[in-house]
This record gives structure tokens, C-alpha cells and sequence, in this order.
DNA sequence: TAGATTGTTAATCGATTAACAATC
DNA sequence: TAGATTGTTAATCGATTAACAATC
């Protein structure tokens, strides 16, 4: 039986993994836990007991061999692959992320986008012409889609999310200002700009 | 001296806020740490722990008035203001974030917008001019703005949170793919939709 | 070799939970 | 009153850090 994982140190890998990336654009081959923790604002210490729950990826001595560590890092969080990505909700958020280009290089492309509104449907954003949410569940199913965002109107989230769920869907990246539950078996991750921000107010005099 | 309250608990009263004033717009008037743990996936006790850090807000065998704990939340918070807000970059994602109408609701308002590409200073974006960022430390320094949000390329995000700084901003929402780093008095959170997505791979068989 | 840095252990620190008296 | 739920304490659980032998 494997190991559990403490969800918090899996959260902290797409950072490490990103870091690194960063570092070999910047032509760089080798880091060490100090260094990527300086720059991250997380203690070398820290760093390496994550990286040692997964194996042994350094060299006493000289540090991280970054390509090296990076493809561990892809490998461990399956990005070693190219996950297929609905998005439903083509207003300007969906529509900022079918035209972001940060995807392809971390593991997910965009596949297609679905909306409500009879107006936008079949037009172009980004790349994709958005197709009838009334097909949803049936593409979802048919393409093999197991990674989706939602960036609909509140009121509709929950009834999204539980569409994608039962078409197969396992991760969803919420961007509507509310909770969705979820089955245990599926992952669902909040992005609201909002709950960022008022984190951080709390600070300021 | 006041208590240090961690930050991982007032990561979660923003959350808390967002499920209360969801809760107000659906009509309900109290509520009980049960429920709202229930619709966050948060414990009871960890709710009430969290809340009694700050007062005492509830009622026992009641609950919680729902309106009035979220002017509790909204004070902690320092939302029971309006934060002017400053966005650099106006792509896909500035523009989107120009654009969002859930700011105002919680606390912000977005007063103004940056860019450096000679053709579109000068366009609207939104509501907003797109200036030239020549100007960012000065104008960001006249009109006292202190929380501001980053919708730049990578290769410019820590430049553009170096001057943000020099101005006085002490909370930045960073949306460039990459780490930056700001003193100890500066507050910074990143968005990195790639970086949720990886952390909801992990456990995908 | 000497210096640097890993992987790991044990100690410390902090967060969460369970339980319950208080009380609405 | 009886039932429900808070606020809080103490116990448990988990995460982080410090330290260092191993070794490149």
C-alpha cells in the first residue's frame, strides 16, 4: 500500500515545479534546496523533506540537476501528459482562459468551450467555437474529458459542476464567487479573485 | 500587544464571508457552524475555533445571525471599506479582470489600468483608459493606491511589483506565471490557474 | 581534500478535533 | 423545559524546523 501524500505537500510541488521551469527558461542547470527556497519564501529544510517523500533526486554536494527534477516533478503530478480541458461559461473569464497560452507548456490544452447564451453559441473565442451547454454532458462523456473550469454565473455553478461529474469529469478549477460540493472522488480547486484580496486587507492599516 | 492570529485561519474567513453572503442572498437570516462546515468541507469546530479568535459572534443553541456576522467578517477583513484597485497589463486577463463585476460587492473597486504597448494606451478597457505604465509609480503614489493586481507577461511581473512597491502598494494579486518577491511588508497571493489544475492531477489515476 | 548540500531523524511547533459545560 | 449550539479546553494529530551524518 502506497504512502499517503499530505495534500499540502502536493500543493506545493506545481510551485517547485514552476520555479524550476522558470529557472531553466532562464538557462540555469542546477539549483539547491536554499536557492529555490529563497526564492519561494519556503525553508530549504522544507523542501527537501517534500521532494525526500517521493525519492531521492539530488547529490550531496551540488544540489538539483533542474531538467532532471522538473521531469520527476511532471511525472509525480501526471503532467508528463497532455490533459484534454473543457471550459463552460464563455463570458470574459472563460474566454480570457481559452486564450491563454500558459496552458500547453503545463501539461493541459484547451479542448472546448460550452455556454448557454443562443447568441454566442457557434461563434468563435479564442480557437474554439463555443458549442450548446445542452450537449455538455454528452461531449464530455464522448471526448474523454476528465479536467474542466467553470467560469459561469454563480447560480449556475453547482448545476454545472454536477453535470461534469457525472460525464466522467474528476478536477474542476471553479472560478464562480461560490463553494460547489463534490463527491470524495473528485478534486475541485477555487479561484476567486475576491477571497485573495480581502487575505490580504486584513493586514494593511 | 495584540494576539497574532495565524494566517491560515484568516486565509479561511474570507471563504466564510463569501458562504454567509451567499447564504443572505438566498434569503436565510442564521445559520450554525455545522451547516456552514458542511457546505465548506470544513469542520464545525474549526469554524467556531476560527471565529472565537475574534469575539464572540453566535448564540448558543441559535446559532449565527447571518447579517451581522458578516459585518463582523467584513470589519476583521478591513472590507467594510472600499479599496481603489490598480490593474498593469491589459490583455486577455487584465481586461477580464476590467471587466468582473464581483469586485464591488466585496470591498474593491477598480479605479485604473496600465499598459505599456504604445496601441492600446489610450483605448478604453472597460470603463478604463489603458494608461501608459510610464506613469505607474507616480499616478499609483498620487491617488494613495495600496492593493493592485499584476496581468503582465512573466518576463515582466517582478519590475512591474518592484515599482508597485516603491509607490506604496502593499497588497498585490499576481496573475503572471511566476514567483515574485516583495519585503516582508508587502503582501502578495498568486493565481496560477496551472498550478491548481497540477495539484488536481496528482490524483487522477 | 575541503566545501557544499543532500536525505533523514528527532525535536519542536502549530493546527485540528473531540468533548462538554454553559446557555439560549 | 428540552433541544440545540456556542465558546473553550485539553488531547490529538500533523507539519515544520534544526541538526547532522553521509557523501558528492
Amino acid at each position: 500500500m502506497d504512502k499517503i501524500i499530505p495534500d499540502i505537500v502536493i500543493g506545493r510541488l506545481p510551485v517547485y515545479l514552476r520555479a524550476l521551469q522558470n529557472m531553466a527558461a532562464e538557462g540555469r542547470q542546477v539549483t539547491s534546496s536554499q536557492e529555490l527556497g529563497e526564492r519561494l519564501g519556503i525553508s530549504a529544510a522544507q523542501i527537501r523533506k517534500d521532494l525526500s517523500q517521493f525519492g531521492e533526486f539530488g547529490k550531496q554536494g551540488t544540489g538539483y540537476n533542474i531538467d532532471y527534477l522538473s521531469n520527476q516533478l511532471k511525472e509525480i503530478l501526471k503532467v508528463d501528459r497532455v490533459w484534454d480541458v473543457a471550459i463552460v461559461g464563455a463570458g470574459d473569464i472563460g474566454s480570457a482562459l481559452a486564450s491563454y497560452s500558459g496552458f500547453s507548456q503545463r501539461g493541459f490544452r484547451i479542448r472546448m468551450m460550452f455556454d448557454k447564451n443562443p447568441e454566442i453559441i457557434g461563434t468563435m473565442q479564442g480557437n474554439f467555437e463555443v458549442r450548446d451547454i445542452n450537449g455538455l454532458q454528452q461531449t464530455l462523456e464522448e471526448e474523454n474529458i476528465r479536467v474542466a473550469m467553470i467560469a459561469v454565473p454563480s447560480s449556475q455553478a453547482q448545476a454545472v459542476a454536477d453535470l461534469m461529474v457525472q460525464a466522467g469529469v474528476r478536477a474542476i478549477l471553479n472560478y464562480a464567487p461560490v463553494n460547489i460540493t463534490v463527491p470524495a472522488e473528485v478534486r475541485v480547486q477555487h479561484i476567486d479573485p475576491s477571497v485573495h484580496l480581502q487575505r490580504m486587507t486584513y493586514y494593511m492599516d
